[in-house]
DNA sequence: ATTCGGGTGTTAGTCCGCTAACATCCGAAT
DNA sequence: ATTCGGATGTTAGCGGACTAACACCCGAAT
């Protein structure tokens, strides 16, 4: 039995990049599947289309956006190379809808396997099935996050959490950790992430600079003190 | 292979149903984990509490909340009876913290069960393995809806939103559906929901209400006309 | 019968996030 | 070198969500 517990020790990237090894690896050794290209821009799938595969993503990396009926788009989660994408096929009746675009952010290659030849492979593969279940965990934790800092509606509150989960996910450790983690993320992006509009991201980062939470310039990465900023957040 | 899909033909409840049986019938037979009671309003577990096992719920229902520092409380979830509580330990690392309260709403009873027993058992069976990763992606497709939900932050569309998505979960139909179903909660709780004042989701509600998308009164019960809301959801 | 408590209804005033618009800065492409 | 586009910076004014406070209704408990 694969338990995160085992390979986890440190931290969460340890088990996603486990998983993602496991669920990578194996369909390419059947010769499942077909390998598909999408150019930076083009959508996945489209809210109308129907959840009946999934992808591995090979190269590039995909958004998963609710767009509003006024076109504003919201950021639900991203899915880089490696990793799985079309999961929610296992707990949704056949036939149904996406509801959800997904956009390929740069040009990007992925692997789209039908969901019944996919659940057959499950079947002869217990370890594929174990990691599975990893990453359907890793997923709800980061979900239930990302709807925590929803929840909050003062910007610099919601902000600072973002930043926070920002970090611990995806964040690159900068000289002696633990401290500062650099990020690579436009104003525009946390924008969309965060429910916000873009000159009240400009607005609350400015204030958080000031405070000494992050650091960034006009080329300059983005930095966050996750110790300050989680300080910042208790505080109030 | 347990598949959604092939149980799910009509909605999710039917495969929460089956998920539910599997997971709760199970460790029944082998005497596993150890019964507990939990008085109306005492807590599972607290934030600083360790992240090292699951429970089941025999009777009653937990509520899944978050804490801001100024005291204000929010629902990320509820569990009721046959559910499986706690999942999360499965892709955390080793003595990490809940930092969430889990709350007894009724007088409940739970089998509690440590995570490596709890490990151990899914060794054995499949079956139950099969029907953890339903549960999982079932709660992984609530979690992005309800961030889905809170990313909207007009009250009207934040709180229908809400109503179609607790319907679809939780409601029982009336008479002959699909339309009107029907939901016991109070504005309070919706307003603990949607991250919302109780005082605006009952000026909400009424809107809602003079506009014939739901129906209520003082000792009436919620009547939630989804096909209506739906049509309002999207005509905006 | 009275009291109590929980749910619903209502309002005034404040605060804060959004829209819209425009300015600045910088790198890349030509 | 110039143009262009993307990113950040800034502001005025508006709309809407919140707080706080109070009123009403009703069933349950005593």
């Amino acid at each position: 039995m694969v338990t995160a517990n085992q390979f986890c020790a440190e931290d969460h990237r340890t088990c996603q990049t486990l998983t993602e090894m496991t669920l990578h690896h194996l369909p390419g050794t059947k010769n499942l599947g077909r390998l598909r290209n999408y150019c930076k821009g083009s959508d996945i799938w489209r809210p109308e289309d129907q959840s009946d595969r999934v992808y591995f993503v090979q190269r590039g990396e995909v958004a998963i956006l609710f767009g509003d009926a006024q076109g504003h788009e919201v950021i639900l989660r991203k899915v880089g190379a490696g990793q799985l994408l079309g999961e929610l096929c296992f707990c949704v009746p056949e036939h149904s809808l996406r509801e959800t675009f997904a956009r390929a952010n740069l040009e990007t290659q992925a692997l789209e396997v039908k969901y019944s030849e996919f659940v057959n492979h499950l079947q002869d593969d217990n370890l594929a099935l174990q990691s599975l279940l990893i990453t359907f965990c890793t997923r709800l934790a980061e979900a239930e996050r990302r709807a925590e800092i929803l929840m909050y509606r003062g910007a610099d509150e919601r902000l600072s959490r973002l930043l926070l989960q920002l970090a611990e996910m995806r964040g690159h450790p900068h000289k002696a950790s633990p401290g500062p983690v650099m990020l690579h993320i436009s104003h525009d992006e946390l924008a969309q992430t965060a429910a916000m509009s873009r000159a009240h991201v400009t607005v609350t980062m400015g204030r958080l600079r000031e405070l000494g939470l992050v650091s960034y310039g006009r080329n300059k990465p983005l930095i966050v003190n996750m110790p300050h900023l989680a300080a910042y957040i208790h505080r109030r």
